[in-house]
RNA sequence: GCGCCCGUAGCUCAGUGGAUAGAGCAGGUGCCUUCUAAGCACUUGGUCGCAGGUUCGAGUCCUGCCGGGCGCGCCA
C-alpha cells in the first residue's frame, strides 16, 4: 500500500464515520499522511482527527479513536494507535509495504510520475542570456535547475516547452559588434564594450571566414561581425548548453520581434486597452494602473523601442501560441522587472495572477581560500558554464547548482569543487547506484533473478532497515509532485541523498546475496527487488536533476 | 527611503503549521578473509537573529526591530 492509498483509505475511515452517524463533518478533500520521524510512531501518522475535531465539536483524541475503529477493520492495516494530542499512527501489515518495491520495479522508468498537473500547458523560460559573451556563472545555475523544473512539471504531467530569449538586438549588440571589430584591428576595446579572450577568438574567426574584411568600410566591417559574431557565440552558448545536458525546444530571436512588426502590434494592443499615452515626446504604458512603481516607457523620444516594449511584444506572442501560464526564471538582479511584468500582462488583458509565473533566483557568489572572488569581464575573471564542468564536471555542476534552494545564495568553492572529492553529495548518492548496479551484477553472476513479480514474498521484509527503504520509496511520488508544484527541484536532490543514506544502512545490515555456497532463500529474492526498486528511484530521480546513474565507480 | 530574498550545529545548507529541529563536511572512537569502506555504527556540536502576536501546536504564519545580499534608468 502507497501512502497515496492510504490517504483514501483514511478518508473512507471518515466517510464511513460519518455515514453511520459517529461523526457529524464535512469530509475532508485532503488528508495528510506523513511519514514519521519516530519508528515507534508507526509506518505512517495522520492528523485528521485533529483537523476535524473542531468542526465536530468533539475532542480530537475522540475523533481519533472513532477513525482508529474503522481504520483496524482494513485488512492491509496491522494496527492503529492514537497519540499525543489526537495523531493516527498506523502500521501496516506484514508484506503490505514490501509490495512498493515491486511496484517500482516493475513501472521503472514511471515509477514516481504523476498526474497532478495534467492538462496545463506551460511555457518556461530560462537562461536567456545574451549572445554577447559565454553562459555566466548565474546562468548556469538557471540552466541547472530550469532543466531540472522542466522534467519535474513533466514528471507530473504539465506539457512545457522550454524557452530561450535570445537578445540579438539592441545597444548590446552594437557594443559587441564593435569590440569584435576593435580586437581584430588589435586595438584595445572600447570602455563601454566586451573584452576577454573569446572576443579575440570570435573575431579572429569572423576574419579567417570573410577573407579581405578589414579593408572594408566602417560600416560594412561593423555589419558583418554583428552578424557573424552573433552567430558564432550563439553557437558557442548552444553548444555549452548541450555539453551540460540542457536543450529548449523554443530559441525565440529578438529581433524578429523588431523584424514582423510585432512591437508596433503588441504596442497597438496596449493601445486600444487603453493604457498608453505620450508625455516629453515618448510613448509610454501606465503600468501603475496595474500595482507597478512607476510608468514605463514603451517608445524612446528618439522613436527607439525599449526594451521593454519587446517583452511586451514576446509576451504576446507567447500568450497567442496558447500557453496557460507563462513561467520566467529570473536573476535576483532582475527583481525589479516583476512588477512591470505582471503590469504588462494586466494591461494586455490577462490576469498575472494566473498567467504569469515569474521565478526569482539569488545569486551565485564564487569563493576561493574562503575569499570571495571579484569577478571582472575586462580582467578576464570571468567563470563561465564551460569553466565549470571542466572544473568539476557536468554531473558534479549541475548537482550542486541544483540541490540549493532558489531562494538562498550560493557560496561556490571553486577549490573545493574542483577538488572533486567526496565533499560533494552527489558521489554519495552516485555510489549508492553504483553500489547497487554491483550487487546486481554479483546476482546475476550467481544465477539469481528478480522473476516473476508475482513470485516475490514481500513479507519477508520486515527488518527495520529493509521497512525504512521501502517507506523511503514510497515517498517518491510525492516528492516528484510536491517539489514541481512548489517549483523546487533541489526537494528532489535532498531526497535523493536520504533515499541514499537510507540505502547504505540497510546494505550494511542485510546481506542481499547468499554467502558462499548458500542456496538462495526467498529473502534473498526478495532482497534483491528492493535493491532494484532503490535503484530504479535513484535512477528516476537523477534523471530529473539530469545527472547519471553510473553503474560502476 | 521603498520592494524582494536570506539569517537554523565550527563550515555549507535541508526542513509544503505537527510529536524529541536534520544532512553533508570538519572533530573524536570503532568496523573490511565473504555483496563496492566514495560506506556504516557510536560520539562532540543548537537561546532556529531579537521581541511580541495568532492556536490544540510556530524554525514554519502575522507585526516590529537588528544584521547581510539584490533591485529601484527614455540601459539592455
Amino acid at each position: 500500500m502507497t501512502p497515496e492509498q492510504l490517504r483514501d483509505v483514511i478518508r473512507s475511515a471518515v466517510a464511513a464515520a460519518v455515514e453511520r452517524g459517529a461523526l457529524a463533518v464535512a469530509v475532508p478533500d485532503d488528508v495528510v499522511v506523513e511519514r514519521p520521524k519516530n519508528p515507534e510512531h508507526g509506518d505512517y501518522a495522520t492528523n485528521v482527527a485533529l483537523r476535524l475535531a473542531k468542526g465536530a465539536g468533539r475532542p480530537p483524541r475522540e475523533v481519533a479513536e472513532l477513525l482508529a475503529e474503522e481504520l483496524r477493520a482494513h485488512p492491509g492495516i496491522a494496527t492503529v494507535d492514537v497519540a499525543g494530542p489526537g495523531f493516527l499512527n498506523v502500521t501496516f501489515a506484514r508484506g503490505v509495504l514490501g509490495a512498493i518495491a515491486v511496484e517500482a520495479v516493475t513501472a521503472g522508468e514511471a515509477y514516481g510520475r504523476t498526474q497532478v498537473l495534467a492538462g496545463q500547458r506551460l511555457n518556461l523560460e530560462f537562461v536567456s542570456a545574451n549572445p554577447t559573451g559565454p553562459v555566466h556563472i548565474g546562468g548556469t545555475r538557471w540552466a541547472a535547475v530550469g532543466d531540472a523544473l522542466a522534467r519535474l512539471l513533466e514528471s507530473s504531467g504539465a506539457s512545457v516547452t522550454r524557452e530561450y530569449y535570445f537578445n540579438d538586438a539592441g545597444a548590446q549588440i552594437d557594443r559587441f559588434a564593435r569590440s569584435l571589430q576593435e580586437a581584430a584591428h588589435g586595438r584595445p576595446v572600447p570602455g563601454d564594450g566586451y573584452a576577454g579572450a573569446y572576443i579575440d577568438d570570435i573575431a579572429a574567426q569572423v576574419v579567417a571566414a570573410e577573407p579581405g574584411l578589414l579593408e572594408k568600410s566602417d560600416q560594412e566591417q561593423l555589419a558583418v561581425f554583428r552578424a557573424r559574431g552573433v552567430e558564432l557565440m550563439w553557437e558557442e552558448i548552444r553548444s555549452s548548453l548541450a555539453d551540460f545536458g540542457v536543450r529548449f525546444d523554443v530559441y525565440f530571436s529578438e529581433r524578429t520581434l523588431h523584424e514582423t512588426g510585432a512591437l508596433e502590434k503588441a504596442v497597438a494592443r496596449l493601445r486600444e486597452q487603453g493604457h498608453v499615452y505620450e508625455a516629453d515626446g515618448a510613448v509610454w504604458l501606465r503600468t501603475t494602473d496595474f500595482g507597478d512603481d512607476k510608468d514605463r516607457v514603451l517608445v524612446k523620444s528618439d522613436g527607439e523601442p525599449t526594451y521593454f516594449a519587446a517583452d511586451c511584444a514576446y509576451y504576446l506572442d507567447k500568450r497567442e501560441r496558447g500557453f496557460d501560464r507563462v513561467v520566467i526564471m529570473l536573476g535576483a538582479d532582475h527583481t525589479g522587472y516583476v512588477g512591470r511584468y505582471k503590469a504588462l500582462v494586466a494591461a494586455m488583458g490577462d490576469d498575472p495572477e494566473i498567467n504569469l509565473e515569474i521565478l526569482i533566483g539569488q545569486l551565485v557568489n564564487l569563493v576561493r581560500d574562503g575569499q570571495p572572488v571579484r569577478m571582472s569581464k575586462r580582467a578576464g575573471t570571468v567563470v563561465n558554464l564551460t569553466d565549470l564542468v571542466e572544473a568539476v564536471g557536468a554531473d558534479a555542476a549541475r548537482y550542486a547548482l541544483a540541490r540549493a534552494s532558489v531562494d538562498q545564495q550560493i557560496d561556490l568553492d571553486l577549490d573545493l569543487w574542483s577538488r572533486q572529492t567526496n565533499d560533494n553529495p552527489v558521489f554519495y548518492v552516485q555510489y549508492a547506484h553504483a553500489r547497487i548496479s554491483s550487487v546486481l551484477r554479483g546476482a546475476a553472476d550467481l544465477g539469481l533473478a528478480l522473476g516473476d513479480p508475482g513470485g516475490v514474498d514481500t513479507s519477508q521484509l520486515g527488518h527495520p532497515r529493509e521497512s525504512d527503504l521501502l517507506r523511503a520509496i514510497a515517498e517518491f511520488p510525492r516528492v516528484l509532485s510536491g517539489a514541481a508544484e512548489l517549483r523546487a527541484p533541489h526537494r528532489v536532490a535532498r531526497y535523493l541523498e536520504e533515499l541514499a543514506g537510507t540505502y547504505h544502512r540497510f546494505y550494511d545490515s542485510c546481506r542481499v546475496l547468499p554467502r558462499g555456497d548458500e542456496e538462495a532463500t526467498p529473502l534473498n529474492t526478495a532482497r534483491l527487488w528492493l535493491c532494484a526498486a532503490t535503484a530504479t528511484v535513484l535512477r528516476n530521480g537523477l534523471a530529473v536533476l539530469g545527472v547519471h546513474a553510473p553503474e560502476r565507480m
